[in-house]
DNA sequence: AACAGCCCCTGGGTGC
DNA sequence: TGCACCCAGGGGCTGT
């Protein structure tokens, strides 16, 4: 699942293969992957246009155009993957959106779930306007969250989950924060005192730098689930015990949502 | 503001 | 081997 560091570790990668590439042809093969304009739209506007820069902001993908007027956005939902590859690459029945390169590359969009979205914005706020501050940038600071946390009733792992918070976090890093922070998931936000907010803040911070550390090496993108494993400390890891204290990991349903915590480490 | 419920999808898992 | 079924997950939406 795609969050923060896994689209930080995209769009890195995808930087030098897309910078100064010019789009001559758009397939779709999903067209309902495209949130605006429409579809049909989104396929004349993108030829003739050059990738002039690639940034993230939570967890979409910005691809700055020129002639400026329209950046493409991409949202890689659960599933969503992006390469560049040569035209004559073997086919993937998953690329269901296909942008020709008029250096006879391809950048190729996958997304099995069908949870991804694209969209081609004249504002970009227009999609990214709600979103809370980035976790990783100087405005997210430990006052900043302990003022925040204080203000709202709402169970802090579901709040975290809220794009419209803190952009860019989800299911794994929220639980994986929570975890290293001592901080239990079922806690309402308001309760959590200033030093437990600071220690949330700093895990937050931590978690994800380490993340988007180790994507450069040893996260191959599409999930080596070993070496994934091994990092995450109670995602996914329910029954199984805590590697600080040896407790059985639980897992429960908030929100909707797994959160898998250590009932010994976090209070 | 908060939250439950539903929807979009499909690969992977389980039970028969 | 195959089939029926359930589930996870990001996020947008509706209704309470």
């Amino acid at each position: 699942m795609p969050e923060l560091p896994e689209v930080e570790t995209n769009v890195r990668r995808l930087r030098p293969d897309l910078t100064g590439q010019t789009i001559t042809d758009v397939q779709l093969n999903w067209p309902r992957h495209v949130v605006l304009p429409t579809p049909a739209e989104f396929q004349t506007l993108l030829p003739g246009r050059t990738v002039t820069g690639l940034g993230r902001r939570g967890k979409y993908i910005i691809i700055e155009l020129a002639p400026a007027g329209r950046t493409l956005l991409i949202h890689l939902g659960m599933s969503g993957q992006l390469s560049v590859v040569p035209a004559d690459a073997r086919p993937d029945k998953h690329a269901h959106t296909i942008l020709a390169l008029d250096n006879g590359r391809q950048l190729r969009f996958s997304d099995t779930r069908k949870f991804g979205k694209l969209y081609l914005p004249v504002d970009r706020q227009q999609v990214l306007g709600k979103l809370g501050p980035e976790p990783l940038s100087p405005e997210f600071t430990a006052g900043w969250l302990t003022k925040k946390l204080a203000q709202r009733r709402r169970v802090i792992k579901p709040l975290l989950l809220q794009q419209n918070f803190i952009a860019g976090i989800g299911n794994i890093y929220a639980d994986e924060s929570l975890h290293r922070a001592g901080v239990d998931p079922r806690r309402p936000a308001n309760s959590l005192e200033p030093a437990e907010a600071a220690a949330l803040h700093a895990s937050i911070r931590e978690v994800l730098a380490e993340a988007i550390e180790h994507q450069g090496t040893t996260f191959d993108w599409v999930y080596p689930d070993g070496e994934m494993q091994e990092r995450l400390r109670v995602y996914g890891r329910g029954g199984r015990p805590c590697p600080t204290c040896g407790t059985p990991i639980e897992r429960i349903v908030l929100g909707q949502r797994g959160a898998h915590f250590c009932p010994q480490c976090q209070q």
